[in-house]
DNA sequence: GATGGGGCGTTTTTT
DNA sequence: ACGCCCCATC
């Protein structure tokens, strides 16, 4: 094809100027600035197409990395349905880890791996670290596993090798023991022949900075880069563009700094600020017309977002009309919400609006409750995307250990995994001896076990199980040999007894375990051997859900990312839910800005209507608090939003409530707060259905001696449900509420 | 090796 | 309040 066709192609003719530069400007570094809803992947996907169509590159010329699966699957299959075959040989196209896992396993000797290596699950690493711990004679109930695993995951996110942390970094863990933990971690992995995710990009580094005539084939090689959510990537898959882009500089980066949500997993959104001061030279486009919402939803957007310092800047506009205005509406608490949501969405379902098409995004998921009982009670139809994942269940982790010890019977964590189980009167004892003679010898728990049952080490029951166990392995291992055919891994989980295990269990999970287990045999399916299948799954850990049905989507704030909707509810905007009062407590002010981020990535997921809610009580770990709602909804512009109180009770309360928080030290002072306070007062409320939600019974009593953040100590004159009033000494008489205050 | 009680944590989550 | 994890106990 030639620049004509290419030029005739509808994917062409849809783009904007911008747009169109962005796919043009290939030679040297460029960022896209993409604003939610601008076409972001259309333009990736265009560009990539269109340096195929025009012979600029070859598709194994081409790295282009996404942060997820799911991206990297999107983007190929747009890819390939807009050029077919063309596409076929974009074996760099995938998820960071995907390419590292790549890289490495071309040259897993340079960096003291074999062939083969096993890439590690969140479980085997902290298993791992467990036995680090206790070898070391720490407290693993003052240190536990988990969280060495974060501290080392923050580490690698860093890019930082054990020999790179300094003492400074160190005081995390066990009295500055953590980069000593963390090297024996990571000599464990090597003796393993493993990696974890975080080394797949973290070796690839080391790989290169070692090799440099092996960087060199890669920078020749890759002659253009592309990187999808740029402000998503952390200081260690920086380093790795960064070695990798080379002297050629073709890189081109689409992100969006207003969307970086992901900085509690290491994401560096200043990797996306400083981008022009990294790549010198390097072009910056914006894309800044939005074909997702309208205009309301994204002037309210746009302003909500402008409350943050730290951004490069963009201004989004619309041609497509104001639309409606963005609802804010409250209710008593989160159960009112729910059922005042839910009758929202019955009354859209009872219009043959497409439930597809709707849905809620909250915070946290303890939010999700209430909603889900509500749909259950009233027979609403949703699905929760997210949660827990299918890979991640315990059953299944249990299955790929057997299927990685059939493909490979040296893979030691795997069988320490599945060793007493099921139940096979193999203890403590008998592994410990086993894992004891691995580390003398430096040989595979399989190979222990047998010289330790030709030296009756062992005997009754667990010399037998143990032989059986081994040959068993060995005899997997030669059958997956001769024929390595998916139908073999039934064969293996029957055989070992699992499935059996599971029939035998009594328990109301039991069943859906055995189904699992099936469920699994069947996603085996696609795949030609067990080996594939270890692969994909090692860096996949999602398995494609098919929820069919018109639905409403129950998530997070996070997990709708990326996703767009009709109609978008947001429930739970009150301070301490959203922003997160957690978040605030430990990243100051650049976490308000993150949650401020995702207030706007929650907004602009809306094509037609955005309603937000904020209740005045809400039950967190089974204690009631009331609430005053976020500043995030006073940040919204009073032009686009419309205020709707008149479907509910509890807003005389709310108030009422707040003259006792003291004003002056609040932050509430913006122009919606005041608007908000003023409109409760002229309202005239229905009391009714407030009744049921007021305390009864105090936890406190007359006379009681208390705390007060901010008072200091009191005693308490008198009780009226949860406000109290309390003398505190030099500082007054006072009326608060009762979660104000602390008992001594 | 099963069972139950005590202790603990309870934001977001991908690879 | 609740669920999960770990350990002690039988």
């Amino acid at each position: 094809m030639t620049n004509k066709n290419f030029e005739k192609a509808e994917i062409f003719k849809r783009l904007n100027e911008p747009q169109r530069e962005a796919v043009y400007h290939t030679e040297g570094p460029i960022l896209v600035l993409a604003g939610a809803g601008t076409g972001k992947t259309g333009v990736l996907t265009t560009r990539l197409i269109r340096l195929l169509i025009e012979k600029i590159a070859l598709p194994g010329e081409i790295l282009s990395v996404t942060f997820t699966n799911k991206a990297a699957n999107e983007m190929k299959e747009r890819i390939s349905n807009q050029i077919g075959d063309l596409s076929s040989g974009l074996k760099w196209l995938g998820t960071f880890h995907s390419v590292g896992a790549q890289i490495l396993r071309f040259h897993p000797n340079k960096v003291s791996l074999e062939n083969d290596f096993i890439i590690l699950d969140t479980d085997d690493q902290v298993r791992l670290l467990k036995q680090i711990i206790k070898d070391e004679n720490i407290d693993d109930k003052r240190w536990p596993a988990k969280q060495l695993l974060n501290v080392i995951d923050k580490w690698k996110n860093k890019g930082l090798y054990p020999e790179d942390v300094s003492t400074k970094d160190d005081d995390y863990f066990a009295n500055g023991k953590g980069h000593l933990l963390y090297k024996i971690y990571q000599e464990r992995l090597k003796y393993f022949n493993a990696v974890d995710f975080g080394d797949l990009i973290l070796e690839s580094i080391r790989l290169f900075e070692n090799n440099p005539d092996i960087l060199e084939s890669y920078q020749k090689r890759f002659k253009y880069i592309l990187v999808d959510e740029y402000q998503d990537t952390n200081v260690s898959q920086y380093k790795l563009l960064k070695l990798l882009t080379g002297q050629y500089q073709n890189i081109c980066c689409v992100g969006d700094d207003d969307q970086s949500i992901y900085s509690w997993r290491g994401a560096e959104i200043s990797n996306i600020l400083r981008f022009e001061k990294d790549f010198p030279n390097a072009k910056t486009i914006r894309l800044e017309e939005n074909y997702r919402s309208t205009g309301h939803i994204l002037t309210a957007a746009s302003k909500l977002i402008e409350n943050n310092d730290s951004r490069l800047g963009k201004t989004l506009w619309t041609n497509s009309g104001e639309g409606e205005k963005i609802t804010v509406k409250s209710n008593w608490d989160g159960e009112e919400e729910a059922r005042q949501i839910t009758s929202e969405l019955e009354k859209l379902s009872l219009n043959n609006f497409n439930l597809d098409e709707t849905a809620i995004l909250v915070r946290a998921s303890f939010q999700m409750r209430e909603f889900e009982d509500r749909f259950i009670a009233v027979g609403l139809p949703y699905k929760v995307i997210g949660g827990p994942r299918f890979y991640e269940r315990k059953e299944i982790r249990d299955v790929n250990a057997y299927l990685r010890l059939a493909t490979q019977p040296n893979d030691s964590l795997a069988l320490e995994r599945i060793i007493n189980t099921p139940k096979r009167g193999i203890g403590e004892t008998s592994v410990k001896k086993i894992r004891d003679r691995s580390k003398e010898n430096n040989l595979p728990l399989i190979e222990s076990i047998k010289e330790l049952i030709e030296e009756k080490s062992f005997k009754g029951k667990t010399a037998e199980s143990l032989n059986k166990l081994v040959n068993l392995v060995f005899h997997w291992n030669q059958l997956i040999k001769e024929e390595d055919k998916v139908e073999i891994a039934e064969v293996i989980i029957e055989d070992s007894g699992y499935l059996e295990m599971l029939r035998n269990d009594k328990s109301l999970t039991a069943e859906g375990r055995v189904e699992n287990v099936y469920e699994l045999f069947r996603s085996l399916e696609p795949f030609e051997s067990i080996k594939a299948y270890l692969e994909h799954i090692s860096l996949v850990m999602e398995i494609d859900s098919n929820q069919h049905g018109k639905k409403v989507s129950l998530m997070t704030l996070h997990a709708a990312k990326g996703l767009e909707f009709d109609y978008v509810f947001l429930p739970g905007w009150e301070e301490g839910v959203f922003p997160n009062q957690r978040a605030i407590d430990e990243g100051g002010l650049e976490a308000l800005e993150e949650e401020r981020r995702l207030a706007y990535v929650g907004v602009t997921r809306a094509k037609k209507k955005a309603s937000i809610y904020y209740s005045a009580n809400r039950r967190m770990h089974n204690q009631w608090i009331s609430s005053i709602p976020s500043r995030f909804v006073t940040e919204l512009p009073e032009e686009n939003i419309e205020t709707d109180l008149s479907n509910y009770a509890g807003e005389k309360e709310l108030f009422k409530e707040q003259e006792y928080i003291d004003f002056d030290q609040s932050d509430y002072e913006t122009p919606g707060w005041e608007r908000a306070r003023f409109e409760s007062k002229s309202k005239i409320i229905d009391n009714k259905t407030t009744e049921n939600y007021i305390v009864k019974d105090s936890p406190f009593e007359l006379n009681e001696k208390v705390t007060h953040k901010k008072f200091g100590k009191g005693k308490i004159l008198s009780i009226d449900g949860k406000k109290l009033t309390i003398s505190f000494g030099s500082n007054g008489t006072r009326k608060v509420m009762e979660n104000f205050v602390e008992k001594i």
